[in-house]
DNA sequence: AAGGTTTACGCAATCGATTGCGTAGAATTG
DNA sequence: CAATTCTACGCAATCGATTGCGTAAACCTT
């Protein structure tokens, strides 16, 4: 490839050493300036650039970290939720701020034995894990192997991990109340995986949501399933099936709930006038579709740069804390209410 | 972190020197069956992992490459299209089939620059950079430092490097024969950046079409900016006030179609009974938007493993060809086509 | 049994930059 | 002018694995 030129190069032209090469490139102190300006010259008349995987290797770091995307089953596809996309871009930003490199990895839910291996390897100096299992592998892995690695998920008190995320649980309960108040008496519950943190706490908070309001639970009217628009699709019609009677849907995203919104609207279901729809994380898309979506707002922009700040802190040994993130109700017109007012929701515990 | 294990230490546990435990650890010839044994339980015993950074640094490589995503403008804000997620999944998968990482990283298409650091720093063995400007600074420096690196984009004649892509001109002479076939006399185009060769290739293939039918072509009729819902949105909305009698747009990505499509029910008109409207790509998505639309579908997993295959094939020193890539129209409701039936788009030239 | 081959493995250089320690020569001081 | 303090910079080890070259010991061969 590019013909390579290195500091014994400089210090060759320069007639010094490479100890000066490398002192006077970076200023040290020792170097008096006509000496620097003279190397720097001829460092850069030969565009030199300095070989970055020599010195993160000699200082036993590699400023890269990775973040992983869990999937589930055997379909390998990429949740192409745009949700993960806004959210990688704003921990691509926050962590080229910070001069770090961002990887990124697919780690199977149901295969998490080797995620730590890239700490193991020296390859990454921190991991971020967006949305985990409830019981996950790869946060025991990491901890015995004291890496360093933060989690996109609220956190709980008993966790000895840092983790950032919104009030999950919180939401799902107002989701269920608001629903009620607009006199939604059959509400179902579209999820991700059972055993994602995300959808579990979503899931929990439309329960307690219907025990507050006095509704009885209805297995009938849940189902979890792939977080992708098809799936989503597929939930709806099993639901619609097992449950024709229902007057409103939680749907765990909006990429599934645009699509169930199509399922609905095929099966001759008017929205928000016969069923209404709630989805989750407020992506772009969701002021724009047809109709647009009424839906929970994560802060995608902050989680992302807090994700980064947290991880790079702990990696410098800083004392760092778990925090809860605000998420709030957006109501637009898929779920039939008339106030379009935001409702913040907040709680002292998000799980 | 970790406390570390190196060869060293089995090394002196084993009795022998680093170098008989590397080419044991490797299965090398000149190793006895005992020894390799002897030396291979140790490692086990003790979790060894080999630092992977150590190797590739003698080995002077980095066994990871990073595909780049151009951005445009202010907005810092990542491309959140699904095909962008989608493409980055099949790329992830394909590398990983081939023991590489994945990198990745955001470029402006006004500071094209640096793109080529990765490739001196030697953090990368190769780029992959997904869709690129017309006249590409990044593609320049890539060549001028002969690094390696393969382009989504349609090949065209006179370019000297590699490139794989769908005939994005010919779907666009397909798209507005298939509408004026549907009786629609003003069809508009919304595009991404103009200087994107994709955009800019859909748009030429736009214009033919509009000559080769017959019709004039209209200004008002056009638009571009950015790969986002909302400037789908604000794009529609000002092709409306420009051209109020239009009944018919090809919009350059699904996803801006989906925000489109939300406008135009807002503002009374009906799909398609009023306007035919045709998407880009064939996310997931599109077959469950409301209506479901009809749009170009590229092979975005085939694209990816090809991407993949190209660039390792070219660090391999191995001899290269550029490639096209089938797209087909996929005909769903969003035209008014009563026809479900595919619709291959295929020509000698893609540019 | 002497000379020739193999086998099995160690030595030391290498990748490119960083840095603790050491020192020649200049500058300062009394 | 001798003694002392700085200044400016070099030496060499280091990070961990890889590999060309060299060689002692074991094994053959006639």
């Amino acid at each position: 490839m590019t013909e390579k030129f290195t500091m014994a190069d400089i210090a060759r032209l320069a007639g010094v050493s490479t100890s000066t090469v490398s002192r006077a490139l970076k200023g040290h102190a020792s170097i008096p300036e006509v000496t620097r300006q003279r190397i720097q010259q001829i460092a850069d008349d030969n565009n030199y650039i300095l070989n970055a995987r020599a010195r993160n290797f000699r200082l036993q770091r590699s400023q890269m970290i990775a973040t992983v995307f869990p999937y589930k089953g055997a379909s390998r596809r990429m949740i192409s939720d745009p949700f993960y996309m806004e959210m990688l871009g704003s921990i691509a930003d926050e962590l080229a701020l910070h001069n770090y490199d961002l990887m990124i990895s697919r780690v199977s839910l149901d295969d998490q034995s080797w995620c730590g291996d890239y700490v193991q390897n020296k390859l990454v100096d921190g991991i971020i894990i967006v949305d985990c299992a409830v019981k996950d592998m790869n946060i025991q892995r990491l901890q015995d192997l004291s890496a360093n690695f933060v989690v996109l998920k609220p956190p709980s008190p008993e966790q000895t991990y840092i983790s950032i995320g919104g009030y999950s649980y919180q939401a799902g309960i107002e989701v269920v109340k608001h629903l009620y108040q607009l006199g939604r008496r059959k509400i179902g519950f579209i999820g991700g995986h059972r055993d994602m943190v995300e959808t579990n706490l979503r899931y929990r908070g439309y329960i307690q949501g219907l025990t507050d309001v006095g509704l009885h639970h209805d297995d009938r009217l849940v189902t979890f399933t792939d977080f992708s628009p098809q799936a989503g699709a597929t939930a709806t019609h099993k639901l619609l099936k097992q449950s024709p009677d229902l007057d409103a849907i939680f749907i765990c995203s909006d990429f599934m709930a645009i699509a169930a919104m199509q399922v609905l609207v095929e099966q001759g279901r008017a929205i928000p006038a016969d069923v209404s729809i709630v989805g989750y994380d407020d992506v772009q898309l969701a002021r724009h579709s047809t109709p647009p979506l009424t839906t929970v707002r994560q802060e995608i922009t902050t989680s992302g740069q807090l994700l980064v700040q947290k991880l790079l802190a702990i990696i410098d040994g800083k004392d760092v804390k778990s925090e809860y993130l605000p998420v709030n109700l957006i109501v637009r017109s898929s779920c039939g209410a008339t106030d379009t007012s935001d409702i913040p929701i907040q709680s002292i515990l998000g799980d």
